[in-house]
Parts: C-alpha cells; structure tokens; sequence
DNA sequence: TGCTTATATAAGCATATGATTATATAATGA
DNA sequence: TCATTATATAATCATATGCTTATATAAGCA
C-alpha cells in the first residue's frame, strides 16, 4: 500500500485506448515541449486535416488537451491541471522525445509563429 | 534528458491499446499480485470462458502474460521478464489494488488451488 | 473406456474505429 | 467584398474489435 492516488479502471481503460493510437500517442509527447497547431500535425504526420481533426478532438474531448484560437490557427496544448495528469505524464515519460519532427518543420520553414 | 530506457512509439502504442480495454487491464492488474486460471476470471467477469480465453490470447501472444498448465487447469502469471515490464508495471502501479474480486472468490470457494 | 470439467479455437456478427470526401465556418488580406 | 488559408464537421466506408455459438482438445475420474 502506498500513498499514491490511483485511477478507476474504467477510467485508465478509457484514457489508456485514446493513447493506444499511435497518431495520439505521438501527438500528446510532442505537446509535452511543443504546442502546435492542426497544419503542424497535417506536415508531421502526413495525414489528412480532417483525420488530424478528428485525433485532436477526441483528445480534447477528455480535456487531455486545450485549444485557442490566435488568428486563423487553432493551437492545441497538453492540459496539465487534468486530474489524471499525473497517469498520462508517468506513460509519456517511458517515450522517445519527438523533437525530431519539430526539428524537421523548421527545417522547413512550416513551423508556424503567429506572435 | 534522462538515462530511462524509452520504448520506441509503435510498440508503446500497441502495448496502450491492449491495456485499453477494461477487461484485459484488469486481468494485468490482479495477475501482478495473484496467479489466476481461466475459470476464475470467468467468475470474476461474470463473462463467457471463450471471451476470456481470447483477451488471455492476446495477452499472451505479445508475452505480457505466461501460461502453464497444471491438471486440468491453465494458469497465468505476469511475465515480468518481458522487455517492456517497467513500463508496464508503471502503469498498473497508478490502478487501484483488485483483491476485492480474489476475496469474493475465495469466500465463494471459487479459488482454484490446484497443489 | 466413457463422462465430466477446463480450455482453445473457429466462424459469425454487431459495433467501434479511423480514414476519406465533401462541405461549412472563421479569419486574413487584397 | 471576394479569394485564400486554416479548421471543423458530417457522411460514408473499410477494417478492427470483442462478443456469441459451436466445436475440438486435454486432463481427471468413475
């Protein structure tokens, strides 16, 4: 027995299936150092906007992410006051950095800048 | 940047999406403290003995879990020794504990001792 | 040997999932 | 205002998933 705060297994079942799609699991390690907008992840990931869409909304939709609004881009972020945080955080710390990606945009000249 | 052994995005994302289904993340969970056969977690789940069979199958075939049969019985054990444990063990260090279903079972005289 | 219990596996089926295509909305800038 | 760019959403579809039913295999026991 330890101190720890645990999860319901309905719950971590619900999170961990979101995460269990390579697209998201990816995409929430590259949130953790970057934000990005929906255009960054059509180019990272080659895939079609709606089906990037469609990724960050079901990440969103359990608040594992949060999304503004600057100008004509929507960025997406990693929500870290969500209470299960600690669980996501925890799985994404055995991943690979994805700072290659990132790397690879600039590279580019894709990454987006609306400051 | 740290000196922990990360696991490459394919296979974390394969690994998620079995632990993703509350029924198999259960099994993982009470098999790290408890040994279990199949037809105790046809009573644990209250689920068909083919249902079962397959969610053991698929936990088997990427070795989350070993089998061995004694008698007429076929038990499964964690197999700690797979690649991927720690971050395995990880995660189902944040579930909460599953010796409730094991102590409804031994006070059903459910529990399968097969010594 | 034949019956019972435990388990595995195959086939079938309903639902979930993740993509595509088409279209709507929102902001920018000429 | 109109064209362009970024994004969201709806409809559709192919495939994956997880269950059921039916059946096969394996061990124990009378």
């Amino acid at each position: 027995m330890n101190t720890e705060v645990t999860i319901d297994m309905q719950r971590a079942s619900q999170l961990l299936k979101l995460l269990g799609d390579q697209t998201r699991l990816t995409m929430m390690k590259l949130l953790q150092s970057h934000e990005c907008c929906v255009c960054e992840f059509v180019e990272i990931f080659k895939m079609s906007q709606p089906a990037i869409s469609q990724h960050l909304r079901k990440l969103r939709d359990i608040e594992l992410v949060k999304e503004e609004r600057r100008g004509q881009w929507v960025f997406f972020s990693i929500n870290e006051s969500h209470e299960d945080y600690p669980f996501i955080q925890t799985i994404l710390e055995h991943l690979p950095e994805q700072n290659e990606s990132i790397a690879e945009l600039e590279a580019q000249g894709l990454r987006v800048c609306c400051q």
